[in-house]
DNA sequence: GCACATTCAATTGCGAACAATTAAATGTGA
DNA sequence: TCACATTTAATTGTTCGCAATTGAATGTGC
């Protein structure tokens, strides 16, 4: 038998989809980082606070959930944001299980600042809009079916 | 002026392709996990192997090269798979600057193991293998073009 | 009311990821 | 040859990301 072609070896790197996807994050993250840089935000923390300008003093669960990340990821993140002054933690009075995160005046002043931030990174993709929606999308669905088995 | 449409905008997590990749590329590793559990690596550390399988005895800039890291990502990596015996570190003998990374037998006879797993993801991805060609492509063209900006 | 399980955040430990620096080896130009 | 820049890994310090555990608060079933 011929040898396999190395066009359909699947455990070839350069047919792996998910090597795609991780080099591609990694890709956006090094973009990201000097805008996000004047900012005073990492990427991770970045996502928090957008998570926040649209919806504010909300428990950390509720974070985590949107970010697909957990508590111990996030209680130290939000910990620094904290030290940075652009939000506050506190318990929640009805559930005292629950850490609230609400906003700092200066935490919604940023948003400000942050919305150069999206036209940067549609440029630096170079890339039509449309096209990136239906990329996006793809990759969304491709995630939740992901996501989906993991939770069997 | 009427206030923006959530749905265009630019600031709404969900409008984001750089988080769909990102939650994408930790789905991915989450559906990893268990199998590479077997294997005893992390994801990262499958990833240097898949390049030693196609290619050995290579220096870590070449590794790097390919997986757009670096020698303080790759330097410990390396001598975690050292430690378990996966592969071998010597310097160069042309070029002292160089550590040359090699697969012990093991390390080759891993390899027989890995061969599973892409057929794994394949079907936790629920996707047809032309469908996840095409995402792949487009997800590689756009990393491209998000690193030629960094490079500038 | 009380034992029990569940929920939620925090903590600990380990492995990436990367910036910045260090140090050694190599290459280059005068 | 010798000063100088370049290349390559290694190191240090900070931040993610997650598994596993802890501990407090809450909910439940009897």
């Amino acid at each position: 038998m011929a040898r396999k072609s190395s066009a359909v070896d699947p455990l070839r790197l350069d047919n792996q989809i998910c090597f795609a996807v991780y080099s591609a994050a990694h890709a956006f993250n090094r973009v990201y980082k000097p805008l996000l840089d004047r900012l005073g935000l990492t990427y991770p923390q970045y996502l928090v606070m957008l998570v926040l300008w649209e919806h504010d003093d909300v428990p950390v669960k509720e974070i985590g959930e949107k970010l697909f990340l957990d508590s111990g990821t996030l209680t130290p993140l939000l910990k620094r944001l904290e030290a940075a002054h652009l939000v506050k933690r506190t318990r929640s009075r009805e559930d005292e299980r629950q850490v609230l995160i609400a906003l700092t005046a200066q935490g919604h002043a940023l948003k400000e600042k942050a919305r150069s931030v999206p036209q940067s990174i549609l440029a630096a993709s170079d890339c039509s809009v449309s096209e990136l929606v239906t990329m996006k999308d793809e990759i969304v669905a491709l995630r939740d079916r992901l996501n989906a088995v993991i939770g069997e």
